[in-house]
DNA sequence: GAGGTGACGACCC
DNA sequence: TGGGTCGCCACCT
C-alpha cells in the first residue's frame, strides 16, 4: 500500500477521519473488519482508537456507513453501547453473522482486510 | 489556542 | 503466557 494515496481521495485534503468512513462503507455484506485493520490500512496502525472515535461521529449517518461491521480484533462488539437505537448484533444477525454473548463466532471466517482486499480491487 | 477524550492495538514486564 | 501500560491523532469543549 503506497503511503502516499491509501484511498481514492476525493479532495486533496481527506481527513483520516473521512477515509475511516470511506473504508467502512466498503465492507461487504456479511463481512465485518475491525478497527485495527482499517487503522493498519490507513497507514496508522497505532491509532485504531482514531478508527473507534470516527465510527462514533458516523453515527448520526449510520444508514451510509455499516459501523456496526466494525468490531475489535477479537470479534467482540465493543461498541454496542453507542448502538442504541438500533442493536448492533441484530444488524449483523440480520446479515447472516453469527453473534453470541456480543462477540462473533466465526469472526475469522468473515473477517473482511481492506489492506488485503482493497488492494486486489485498487479501485 | 490548548488540553482532554476516545467504539483499540501493540509492546513491555 | 498473561496482564498492564503507553501511544496514537483528529475532533470537541
Amino acid at each position: 500500500m503506497p503511503e502516499g494515496k491509501r484511498l481514492h481521495e476525493e479532495e486533496n485534503s481527506i481527513s483520516f477521519f473521512e477515509m475511516v468512513h470511506q473504508v467502512t462503507k466498503l465492507v461487504p455484506y456479511g463481512r465485518v473488519t475491525s478497527y485495527g485493520a482499517i487503522a493498519k490500512y490507513l497507514g496508522a496502525a497505532r491509532s485504531a482508537r482514531m478508527v473507534g472515535w470516527a465510527l462514533n461521529s458516523s453515527k448520526v449517518s449510520i444508514d451510509d456507513i455499516p459501523a456496526h461491521r466494525v468490531v475489535n480484533r477479537l470479534g467482540q462488539l465493543s461498541g454496542k453501547a453507542h448502538f442504541k437505537n438500533v442493536p448492533m448484533e441484530d444488524l449483523l444477525k440480520a446479515e447472516g453473522i453469527v453473534v453470541e454473548n456480543l462477540q462473533i463466532v466465526n469472526f475469522k471466517q468473515i473477517f473482511w482486510d481492506p489492506g488485503l482486499e482493497l488492494s486486489l480491487d485498487a479501485e
